[in-house]
DNA sequence: TATTGTTATACTCTATAACTATA
DNA sequence: TATAGTTATAGAGTATAACAATA
């Protein structure tokens, strides 16, 4: 019989599993975005900002679940990289209608065709249902946390 | 026909469903484990080193996947508390064989119970199968996955 | 020479408060 | 008054190099 793993009583909880898996994703997709300049952060906001042109700093921040403040720095990198483009709402002079720019889109597609490559690369061994099933789970995970601000108190045992 | 979410394109990676999902756990666990004074890193150590009575400080590390300069505030913390000891190997007095105090054995049970009651929440809505799916497919994408220190080199597309 | 634990350090990520300019 | 974006800042988390004591 098999000697018991010295973390095997955290690995009973779904989050030490998960941190741990996470882990190395992110370090072989830190990698993998090295080379076109980009982190995970400014890869994600990049890919949201093609798909949803026009979209608000504030809007943004939501979608990525990011504090507005964290968003600034973010878009200042894509921005001085000339991959995204900023121009002030006609209707609404304070806020910016962000777009991506022609060297923006095409440093999107060539990093979402590493990024769909690393995502095989994480996923070997696992069927396309296995994927989905994973995938399904998480989100409903996802829907059972809470976010940072939220201050619903918790008893103590 | 309902619009697609703005994070769609995203969606499809496995690294970004996690994330999303384990800041949600984080949030949670982190509040949940604040009223015993211990953080999630600072939790993991004691549970290990409770399960692993005089383990070494290098071994430690090892098991929980952080670097060995990183571990030393993280048992600073857990000594100061009165909740771990730290006494010098006979054999090898290079070397610290940390193990739990009465005062952490005690706090260890409590704070588990806490986080077992964490983890319902955290799972709530997932059959006692799909939780073991769950388990089981992280497991399998953490081997994939790699270590930081690891210098593999990634083909640019 | 190699290993254990340590120090010093730096970089990223992230959260909060308070400001400015517009609305 | 409220909102969009910003500044400043602080706290975690984490990675590396180099050191002293011991093997």
């Amino acid at each position: 019989m098999a000697q018991a793993a010295p973390d095997a009583t955290l690995r009973r909880f779904s989050g030490y599993g998960m941190k741990r898996a996470f882990n190395g994703i992110q370090a072989d997709l830190s990698a993998t975005l090295q080379p076109f300049g980009l982190r995970m952060v400014t890869f994600s906001a990049l890919v949201v900002i093609h798909d949803n042109p026009g979209l608000r700093q504030t809007r943004l921040a939501g979608v990525l679940a990011i504090e507005r403040p964290n968003l600034v720095a973010i878009l200042e990198d894509l921005e001085r990289a000339d991959l995204i483009a900023r121009t002030r709402a006609e209707t609404d002079r304070r806020a910016y209608e962000l777009s991506v720019t022609a060297k923006g889109r095409t440093l999107c597609q060539q990093a979402m065709a590493a990024v769909v490559d690393h995502d095989r690369r994480m996923t070997r061994g696992l069927s396309a249902d296995e994927s989905a099933t994973l995938q399904k789970l998480l989100r409903r995970i996802e829907g059972n946390g809470r976010t940072p601000h939220d201050r619903r108190k918790i008893s103590r045992a």
